[in-house]
DNA sequence: AAATATTTTTAGTCTAGTCTAAAAATAAAA
DNA sequence: TTTTATTTTTAGACTAGACTAAAAATATTT
């Protein structure tokens, strides 16, 4: 289906690529996908130099760069196999949502015929990853949905946990910790105006929330 | 554990190695790994020389190469791996045996903590990898099995086949279509003398085996 | 024991992917 | 609009892992 070969690199600056112009629609700089990518500025133009040979992305010199139809379908599918993965290590080997994305990081990029569409069927076709990402299917169609960040509640709302803005171990674990975990319920008591926090009811226990975590915290309100 | 980093082409020599002292015990030769590589005589004495560096091997030049302790533990731990993939290819995703060597020999090189372990534990604990091949523990122990070549049955023996010593997925998929899957049970009707060829009751069924399927599938007398 | 054949190593080159330091282009400020 | 700051690219170097061709070591014949 996919013609181009792809080295793991290629594909992680791909996603890399995908993911700025995800949040902030329009060319990717250089130094936000060396940064995303934790290399030099230097070996982020290199890459995109051996991409843009490769039809992978639009590139000019000192301008940024955008990805190509190719491009965007192979960071896609690359995204849709990490989430797959992820989905396997939590739902099957039983691993925490902290805990899976190392592996994916290295899963994806598992070459071959019909493999994540057997692992898509295995895990019965879930549309989001541990983490409440949506996973878009096997034509790279993303599925959309409307969540809200904590800090946009006001008091005596209630929400449902959904996903999250920051995928670091250590904010997983904390709402873990909490019982924040995806489907979760909470309801928002109120918010302190001085630095934006939010105390919350958790099932029986009530908790106080900095504006970091509210920030970062996806809810769907119910 | 294993407190050596090691690059999956490092870790591809070492099981190469693995598997030729296996089949012919004492030092492994240059050539004969070049040859179980696919690369030139050259690319092996490189890596004999890192991999000597890192002290996973005992390499004497002009004189061949063993494994060290950790060598052998990294190699053992390799084809556990790879097996275990195997397993999961074959049982929960619904390949065919002859379709998921390729996968696994990516697949075991996936770093990370207690993913074999969860893995074996998701599997079931398999000791036998789909093509009968025995899986190590998580101790590196084998286990040992005995096992016939079909050509060392006499006519009126009856046996099932555990293994085979010919893993190309053409030889698969021919036993497969012959019925002679994993379990499958065969008696030797009578051999010709002039080519070796066997004949065999499959079932219901009738063929004619060639001396090179004699030879490469392996059977427990029963 | 010499000559020949085979095996293995060395030498030199290549590519992908990284780096640092310097140069060039672009953007911002004076 | 010129100067200064920032961003990006280029230049040059490094490593892992591959190659070919040549040299050296070992094994086999004569
Ligand atoms: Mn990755
Ligand atoms: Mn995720
Ligand atoms: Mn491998
Ligand atoms: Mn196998």
């Amino acid at each position: 289906m996919n013609s181009v070969f792809t080295t793991s690199a290629e594909e992680n600056y791909l996603k890399a690529i995908f993911k700025i112009a995800e949040k902030e629609p329009g060319v990717v700089l250089t130094n936000a996908l060396a940064a995303e990518m934790g290399t030099s500025a230097a070996s982020a133009t290199d890459m995109l130099k051996r991409l843009s040979d490769k039809q992978l992305v639009a590139y000019e010199k000192y301008r940024g760069v955008t990805l190509s139809e190719t491009g965007n379908r192979i960071a896609t599918d690359l995204i849709r196999k990490h989430r797959l993965w992820e989905v396997f290590l939590v739902d099957k080997l039983g691993f925490a949502w902290d805990e899976v994305h190392e592996f994916a990081e290295q899963l994806e990029h598992i070459q071959g015929e019909h493999l994540s569409e057997r692992l898509d069927e295995f895990l019965g076709h879930p549309r989001f990853d541990p983490h409440g990402d949506p996973i878009p299917d096997a034509q790279g169609k993303w599925m959309r949905r409307t969540q809200s960040r904590l800090l946009t509640l006001t008091p005596g709302q209630r929400g449902v946990v959904t996903g999250v803005d920051d995928h670091s171990p250590s904010f997983l674990q904390y709402l873990a910790e909490l019982g924040l975990s995806l489907g979760a319920e909470l309801a928002l008591i109120e918010r302190t105006p001085y630095d934006q926090s939010s105390k919350v009811r958790i099932g029986e226990r009530e908790a106080v929330l900095s504006e970091k975590v509210g920030q970062n915290l996806f809810v769907r309100i119910i």
